[in-house]
DNA sequence: TGAATTCTCGTATACCCTACGAGAATTGTC
DNA sequence: GACAATTCTCGTAGGGTATACGAGAATTCA
């Protein structure tokens, strides 16, 4: 792991770079295509966006490793060190990646029709979130500790909050229980594409690894000190999938948060 | 991120190396000391124990790059291949530490005096999951999608699952309730990890980071399209902290899953 | 004493990001 | 038409990573 996110130099530039196609009514022109049209200098012969949508590709193509520096300009068919014309460092490149599929998430915007019970909204987030990271899975292996505050995470964090303020609890709580679900659901989200990325890049299915490792139940596995995992594999409740456990634990938690409204 | 966890060759060698200091009544010696006393051949100068120790110590106080094969062996006084005696790989080493420092975590055993709450027994599981983190935050660099299977992580396992059996469910209930806390729990402290881990390498907190951003506000973001976060903003929603959302959802997930019992 | 065994570790390979600075292309001005 | 100003292009160099290979050193047993 490179040490990601060691802070980026211009947060003002980030921010541009970002909110690059996403004016304000009555905004200056953005830091994307040519800009200022007249002015002399050479022409460039790509733009930001470029750059983006093709490490987004290359990423879900052949893996994260892939949307190298070099690898990026080889695909682009330009030197390496040309992307820093258009993206300021690897780091700043990823957030702009990682907004950009945020922003491809189809979420309702304010105004849009969307379903009336507040869990159909929670849900439509938690599918649209995990087909996400289905469909990009090196997501999983980016940080967003310090996220891409650019359109995308915003509209992301809008959405989550306008179905959770339905339920008509104080704003403080609604922002709590809204900050509960996107952990939950994002971590869920985060390991089912992490634990399919590792499938794809070893070739290995997760069943096939945990049938590798069946020696620890034969040679090292001590049932005295394991009791209930004991009681458990005897009464056969290992069958569930991840998918039905995720499924049960949102669940769980919104019946938790909805209990709330009537206190 | 250097494409962790490819696949360890040799599943038995990695479970031996795993229980080196776990042997189960009438069993055969363990990979680690020097097992054989008698034999020919030179004497080893370190054992496995000592690479992991230092691996552990060397992430804590300078990071998971300072734990590089070739930092520990300057550590060690040795040649960085010498320590390819003793691990198999860097993956493998990784595998050793975290279940190392997961045998370190205290949990009650089966045995052992415990609250009688199974909600005060889960709040066990939650401080010395989040201390651990906390403690070796380098944990949160790493991937444990495919986990050490060996005594530390398995007795997680176990606490956890004899927590929740108190409650009285199905089999089947009872893993997926314990899978849906886990990841809820797991998720939140390796979030707080990474958040820390951010905030020290970069000697910047998230406040300052997100004052740094302030533009965004003035500059980028538009109230017609974020209405509900608008709201929460003018209600004086945003003051709780990471905490106080961990803490609620935790509260909510538990309120959920024990109001599945009364079924 | 010599064979067998085991641990030690230098070298070489193939990646990664990016600072620096020289060169190429384009426009506007005189 | 020449030249200055500007902007994009990109080769080189440096410091980092894990580990395959194979020669050499140390130790014990016959």
């Amino acid at each position: 792991m490179s040490e990601r996110r060691s802070g980026q130099g211009q947060p003002d530039k980030t921010l541009a770079l970002l909110w690059r196609n996403h004016r304000r009514p009555a905004a200056e022109p953005t830091a994307n295509e040519p800009a200022r049209q007249r002015g002399a200098g050479r022409r460039p012969s790509l733009n930001v966006d470029d750059v983006v949508q093709t490490g987004i590709r290359l990423a879900d193509e052949q893996g994260l490793a892939a949307a190298s520096m070099g690898g990026l300009a080889k695909e682009l068919g330009v030197g390496t060190m040309t992307l820093y014309t258009y993206v300021p460092s690897k780091d700043e490149l990823l957030d702009l990646m990682v907004d950009q599929v945020l922003v491809e998430r189809e979420l309702p915007g304010p105004g849009a029709p969307r379903p009336d019970d507040w869990r159909a909204q929670v849900e439509i987030y938690s599918q649209q979130t995990r087909a996400m990271f289905q469909q990009h899975l090196w997501l999983s292996q980016v940080s967003t500790i310090r996220p891409p505050v650019g359109p995308g995470m915003l509209a992301g964090r809008e959405y989550l909050l306008s179905a959770v303020l339905g339920l008509g609890l104080t704003a403080t709580e609604t922002n709590t229980a809204a900050l509960a679900i996107t952990t939950y659901v994002d971590s869920a989200a985060h390991l089912e594409a992490e634990s399919r990325l590792v499938e794809r890049t070893t070739g290995q299915t997760n069943d096939a690894w945990w049938f590798e490792r069946n020696d620890l139940w034969e040679t090292y596995f001590d049932v005295d000190r394991h009791p209930a995992m004991t009681a458990i594999w005897h009464a056969k409740g290992y069958d569930s999938t991840p998918a039905d456990s995720y499924r049960y634990g949102l669940d769980r938690l919104l019946d938790g948060i909805e209990a709330m409204k009537t206190l």
